[in-house]
DNA sequence: AGAAAATCGGTACCAAAGTATGAAGTTATT
DNA sequence: AATAACTTCATACTTTGGTACCGATTTTCT
């Protein structure tokens, strides 16, 4: 494509060129130009070339790309990946075990399940649970579920 | 800032044009050129308008803009919208009652709210609750919270 | 070393959740 | 009209969850 673009303006110059001249001594022979005429002879010339090499010019001068980027959204249904918020965590001001209690409620485990998971009484962890909801301000396991989900600080 | 460039343009234009006719003039009268040698001569100035015409168009024209349009990905998390299983609610043959009990428990009611809520008294909420509860197979609100977000049977 | 916090455990008590069973009225469906 | 399913309510009971105390270690921090 702009190989052919580049022939054929060199083909297209040669035949431009070609008739030019043979104009140019057409008028030569024809007009008898004087001696004194020899100025705007030359002038004409001057002109016509001019003109050509501009023609040529804005022939061969480059298109300036322009890159335009438009953001395309893509609308992804996907859990967002879990990340810890430990800035609310840390307000809680939750000891390890019982954030770690925390952690197994939200699992669904019921509080004898997590007495037997973690070697402890049924007692310990009630003592635990209770505490963590009096951190966490609320009164059941689901309020406490629903929080630390919105609190982003287990998974 | 284009009008003062333009103008530079025409005065170096001028200039050139100046200097090339003294040029020729000097040329035309030192080297007696012969009436043979006039095509040369002719040639000569065609090659140099040319030139300058392409100088010129090339100082002038601007280039013309070509936009190209890039797509940037963008990824967006959007929470899943909420659309019902039909199939999978169907099939836990549920009554009319027991769903609305259900989405009642979803949202973190207990069994006393619930029984305001809907002007029943507890027992029938605990009875409603109990049939619900062998239907979906569970023991506890727990996990009938977690197996109807899991079957996308509530929002 | 001493104080404070965390951990583990217990008892007692109450509230809520859940099960089992029965009964009576209503609504569909054949 | 008869049957089945649904709805409502009640009683009695068991289990689980939650609170309020308490005491004894262990760990952490100053």
């Amino acid at each position: 494509m702009e190989v052919d673009k580049g022939l054929r303006h060199i083909l297209l110059y040669g035949l431009v060129m070609a008739g030019l001249i043979l104009g140019l001594k057409w008028l030569q022979w024809n007009f008898l130009i004087v001696e004194n005429a020899i100025d705007l002879y030359i002038g004409m010339i001057a002109a016509i070339f001019t003109v050509l090499g501009v023609w040529i010019a804005s022939q061969l001068i480059q298109p300036k790309t322009h890159t335009v980027v438009v953001e395309k959204e893509i609308i992804v249904h996907q859990p967002k990946t879990f990340v810890l918020n430990q800035a609310a965590l840390e307000s809680l001001q939750l000891t390890k075990r019982e954030y770690e209690i925390l952690q197994l409620i939200v699992q669904g485990y019921n509080n004898a399940d997590i007495a037997n998971n973690l070697f402890l009484s049924l007692s310990t962890i009630k003592t635990h649970v209770s505490n963590l909801y009096s951190k966490m301000n609320v009164k059941n396991r689901y309020k406490a579920i629903s929080l630390a989900k919105k609190m982003e600080i287990v998974a």
